[in-house]
DNA sequence: TTTTGTGAAGTTTTTCACAGCG
DNA sequence: CGCTGTGAAAAACTTCACAAAA
C-alpha cells in the first residue's frame, strides 16, 4: 500500500512524541491529545495511523508503548544504510555533531572534503576522503546514502561524482541549488533559507 | 489574493534560478526550461508565476532580468525585520556563517546562549547575550522573528521566553520537538531528521 | 509559429461525520 | 458512553489542453 509523503513526515513526529511519552510513563493516549501536542487535527492523526493497521482501542484510545513500537517498526529500515557525508564545514560538522546523525539505522563510513588540512583526518572517528577520490571510494565501501553540506557551486559536481560510484540509491541536500540526478535516485532537500523566505512573506502578508 | 505555501516555496527556486541566469547574461528564458532546470512541470512554473500578473511575452518566454526583479519584488519584505538567534552551539555557527543569514532582509541584532563563555561576547559582530534575559532583550530591540538552534528539551522555555515578550511574530525552530505557542505567532520547522527519516523510509520502499 | 495564461480536469491531502466497537 | 476507524465530502494543489497574443 502506497503512503503519503506527509503522513511520513508525521509519523516521525508521532514517533518522537510517543518515545517521550512512554518515558514519562504515559499509558494511554487519545488522538485527541496528541493532535493537540503536535498542531494536527485528531482526525489527521487517527486517518494516519490507520493506514498502518487498526492500533487503537475504541472508546480508550492508543497504548503508548504499543504504538510507539507499532510507529517505530513502520519507520525502522530493513537494514543499516552506509552514509557519507560532503563537505566538512561548519554545516557539516554541526551535523556531524547533531543528534540526527547518531541513529543506528545507518552507519557514516566516510567525510569528503577539499580542504588538504582535513583530508586523511579522522574527524568523530569517521575519515575524511579527498572529494576527487568520491567515486571510487563510494564504491569501495557501497555507500548508498549521501549527505551535501556543500556551498550551491560545488553541488552539482559532488551529487555527478557520488551518482557515477552506482551504489548510490538517496541524497540529502542542503545546497540552495538544484541538482540533477537520475530518477532512480530519491533526492530529499534541506533548505533554511526557504523557509526564513517563506516565514517572511507570510508575516508580510499578515501584517497587511 | 491568497498565494499557497508551495508557490511560494518555488519563487524562491524561481529566484536563485533567475539570479544566475541574469549573471550569465542570459536574456530570455521559457518556463520549459525554467521547469527542466528545477525538477518542475512547466505548465506549474507558468501557473505559478501567472498569481503575480502577466510577465511573459507569448511566444517568446519570459524576459530574465524582467522576471528576476519581478520575483525580487513579490519576496521583498516592505521592511526589514529584526532576529535574533537563540543557541549559539555548533548548529547555531554554522548558521551564523550561513549565506542564509546574509539577507538584507533583516538584521540579526541579538544573540542568546546560556554559556557563560558566550555571554557578554560579540560574536561574527553580534552581541550575545543570556538567555535568561531573553524576554527583557527582546522587547526593548523590538525583535520579531526568533531563530532557535538549541536542543529539543531547551526549545519550549526558550519559544516562551521569546513569545513573552510581546513583539515576535515569526519562528524558525531547528529543534526537534514540536512548540507550542499563541496561534499569531506563525512557526516554522526546519527538521534534518525528518528529512533524513523521509529518505530511509521511501529508499525501503523503493528497495522492496 | 511559438509560448504564455488560464479555466477545467485530475490528483492528492485533509477534514467531516458517523458507524462500529470496546 | 467515548474514541477509533473509515467512507464520503471538501479543500488544496497540480496538470492538462487550448485560446490568445506576440
Amino acid at each position: 500500500m502506497r503512503v503519503a509523503e506527509p503522513t511520513v513526515e508525521r509519523l516521525v513526529l508521532y514517533y518522537r512524541l510517543l518515545m517521550q511519552l512512554h518515558n514519562e510513563e504515559r499509558r494511554v493516549v487519545s488522538s485527541q491529545e496528541i493532535g493537540e501536542m503536535l498542531g494536527l487535527k485528531a482526525s489527521q492523526v487517527r486517518k494516519d495511523l490507520s493506514y498502518f493497521g487498526e492500533i487503537g482501542k475504541r472508546g480508550v484510545g492508543y497504548h503508548v508503548e504499543r504504538l510507539y513500537r507499532h510507529v517505530s517498526d513502520i519507520l525502522s529500515p530493513d537494514r543499516v544504510w552506509k552514509i557519507a557525508l560532503v563537505g566538512v564545514g561548519r554545516l557539516g560538522e554541526a551535523l556531524l555533531g547533531h543528534k540526527a546523525l547518531r541513529s543506528e539505522k545507518f552507519r557514516l563510513e566516510a567525510l569528503f572534503d577539499n580542504d588538504p588540512a582535513k583530508i586523511g583526518q579522522v574527524i568523530c572517528s569517521v575519515p575524511c576522503y579527498d572529494s576527487e577520490e568520491m567515486t571510487e571510494i563510494i564504491r569501495e565501501k557501497g555507500i548508498e546514502v549521501v549527505i551535501l553540506t556543500i556551498p550551491a557551486a560545488a553541488a552539482q559536481v559532488s551529487a555527478d561524482r557520488a551518482v557515477a560510484a552506482g551504489t548510490v540509491k538517496g541524497i540529502l541536500t542542503f545546497a540552495t541549488t538544484a541538482i540533477s540526478v537520475p530518477e532512480e535516485v530519491l533526492v530529499y532537500r534541506v533548505d533554511i533559507s526557504v523557509e526564513l523566505e517563506k516565514l517572511l512573506f507570510f508575516l508580510k502578508g499578515r501584517m497587511a
